[in-house]
DNA sequence: TCCATTCCATATATAAAACATATGAAGAAT
DNA sequence: ATTCTTCATATGTTTTATATATGGAATGGA
C-alpha cells in the first residue's frame, strides 16, 4: 500500500521505484498483485507514466489516510511506552493530600509530563492498595503499610512528625513551651481516628502512650484526621496528628511537639503494582520520590 | 499487524497460530519482530499465555481501528470499481430535460444505484461537450453531434419529429387538419433559437426550407428552444420545436406536423469521455438507453 | 518516415522473508 | 515429583520480494 501510494503520488512506477529504492519490474509486479487481489484496475497505463482510474483515485484517498494513522499509532505506542502520554490513575487519602509535598509532586509531574492525563481519587489506605491490586488504580499516596498485598510495593517518601493538637485555652498550653510532656497527657479526654482508616499509627500511638502509663480515654473515634481536628477545635478534646496537618487546621487549635523517648512519626507511602513496568507509573514515582527529597525541609 | 491483534484477541501465540493457519514459532518471531520495530513490548509472557502491556494495549485499539479502515476502503473501492457507489456528473441542455424519457431515465439510474450520487447541470451542447472533454462532467444529454470533440462518445437515444408552433388563432390553424403543408409556411414570420445553441437543427431547417423554395423572415433569435416557444405565444410568429417541448408550452400554442419530402427531426443524445471506464458511466448510459427503448410508444 | 527515447511488461534468477519442524525451558496443575 | 501447557530458540524449507535482462508500445524530434 506504501508502494501503491507512492506510485500514485509520482505518476510513474519508474520514478516511484527509484523514489522507494528498488527496481522498476518488481514494483510493477506489486502493482499488480495489488490491482489483482482487489479485483480493480486502480491505474492506467498510459504512454507515458500511470494515472489513477475512477476506482484507484478512491482507493489513494482512504489508503492515505490509513497509512498516515499507521504512523500516528506507531508514534502514539511508543509515546505511552517512553511514559510520555498516556493515563494514570492515582489514589491519595485525605490526610497525606495535605502534606504540601504531595500537592507539589502531582503539580510538578502534570508539568513535565503534560500529555499524561492524570486521574486523580480520595479514599481509605486500605481500599486505596486494594484498588491498586485489582487495576483500578496506578498509583497511591497511603500513610499505613500495615496492609500488605503480595502485588503491591511500597516506596517510603517521607516521615513527619506526630504532634499534639490542643483546643484553644487548654491547660497544656498555659506554658509558652514549644513541647509537651508525654506524661502530662494522662487523664486527658482523646479524641482519635478509625484504627482502620489508619492502623499503624493508632497502634503505635495506644502502645506509646501505654509504655508511659497511660491508657487514654477515647471519648470519640472520627472518621478521618481532618475531622478529629474539627472535634478538637470544639474543645471535646486532644488529639495526635501527622505534622502536615498542623499548617492547614489553625481555627482554635494549637500544636505542640510530644517530648517522649520513643519517636511517634508518620510516614507518606506511596504504593504501586509490583509487576507494572509502566514507563508512565515510573516516572511519576521518580518525579514524587525528587519532589519528597528536595524539601524534606 | 493481523497476526498482532489475533494474538491480543486470543491471550495466546499457539492458538492464535492456529486460528491463523501457521504454526507457533513463525508467530512468535513475527510478533518479537513487530515488538522491535516498534521499539516497544506489546505482551507480557505469562506462564499461560500472553497478556497486552499498556502500550500494548494502546497499539491494540489504534489497530483495530486501522484494520477496520483497511477492510472498508477495500469493499469501497470493489463497489465504486462495480458502479454500486461514487459520483457522477451528468449534464443537460434546458430542452432535453423537456422530453419524459430524459427524466425517466435519471429517476431509474437513481432508484437502480441508490449509493451513486448524481450531481446535473444545466448547459447549452457545446459547452456540456467541451465539459466532458476537460473532466468536469461524465455525460451530458444533448442535441448537437456537430461539435465532435476526439475524446468524446455520442450514444444516440431517440429521434423525435419536428413540429410547428404556431399561436393561437393563427391562419394555418384555421382548418383542423393534423398537419401543416412546408410550402404554406413561406413568408410566415419565424422565431428561430441561436444557431450556435443548436447548429444541426438550425442548418437543418434552413437547408429545408430553402429546397421548398422559402428563404425563412426570421424576426427573432431566442436564445433557447422554450424561450422562443413564449414568443411564439406572444403572437410574435412561429417556431419550429422537438415533439417533447409541445406538451409543457400549451398556452396560446398549437402545434402541427409538417409535411414535407425531407424529414425534418431532433436526435437526443448522449455523450461521454471515450476513455473513460468507469462502470457507474456505462451503467449510466445503459439504463439511459433501455428507457429510452422502453418508451419509445 | 525513421530512429531514439521513455516507460511499462514479461521472463528468469537471486536474495530475503515467512513459515515448518524439532527441541528446550519455565511455570502451573495434578 | 511429574506431567502439561506454552513460549522461545535453532535450523531447514518454502514462498515472496527484489534484481537483471530484455521486449514492446507510444511519443517526439530529425
Amino acid at each position: 500500500m506504501r508502494y501503491f501510494k507512492i506510485v500514485a503520488d509520482e505518476g510513474h512506477i519508474t520514478r516511484a521505484a527509484e523514489k522507494i529504492g528498488i527496481q522498476q519490474p518488481p514494483l510493477s509486479l506489486q502493482i499488480k498483485a495489488l490491482e489483482e487481489e482487489l479485483g480493480v484496475k486502480l491505474f492506467q497505463r498510459l504512454p507515458r507514466g500511470v494515472e489513477l482510474t475512477k476506482s484507484g483515485e478512491v482507493f489513494y484517498s482512504e489508503i492515505s489516510k490509513i497509512l498516515n494513522d499507521v504512523e500516528k499509532a506507531i508514534l502514539t505506542t511508543q509515546r505511552v511506552e517512553r511514559g510520555d502520554q498516556g493515563e494514570i490513575f492515582v489514589g491519595f487519602t485525605s490526610s497525606v493530600i495535605s502534606h504540601a509535598s504531595t500537592k507539589l509532586a502531582i503539580h510538578n509531574y502534570r508539568n513535565q509530563y503534560t500529555s499524561v492525563s492524570l486521574s486523580l481519587k480520595e479514599n481509605g489506605s486500605e481500599k486505596l492498595i486494594k484498588d491498586i491490586a485489582e487495576h483500578k488504580l496506578d498509583i497511591a499516596f497511603v500513610r499505613t503499610n500495615g496492609v500488605q498485598n503480595n502485588n503491591v510495593k511500597i516506596h517510603h517518601l517521607c516521615e513527619e512528625e506526630l504532634k499534639l493538637a490542643l483546643p484553644l485555652g487548654h491547660r497544656l498550653l498555659k506554658d509558652d513551651n514549644d513541647f509537651v510532656n508525654i506524661k502530662d497527657l494522662k487523664d486527658e479526654p482523646f479524641i482519635l481516628y478509625r484504627r482502620s482508616s489508619w492502623p499503624g499509627i493508632y497502634d503505635r500511638l495506644i502502645s506509646v502512650l501505654d509504655n508511659n502509663g497511660i491508657s487514654p480515654n477515647i471519648i470519640q473515634e472520627a472518621p478521618q484526621v481532618g475531622s478529629a481536628l474539627n472535634l478538637v477545635a470544639a474543645g471535646m478534646g486532644i488529639s495526635v496528628v501527622p505534622n502536615s496537618l498542623c499548617v492547614s487546621h489553625t481555627e482554635n487549635v494549637r500544636y505542640r511537639s510530644i517530648k517522649c523517648k520513643q519517636t511517634l512519626s508518620a510516614s507518606i507511602l506511596l504504593a504501586c503494582r509490583k509487576s507494572d513496568g509502566s514507563q508512565a507509573v515510573k516516572n511519576f514515582i521518580q518525579t514524587a520520590r525528587n519532589t519528597f527529597a528536595e524539601n524534606k525541609e
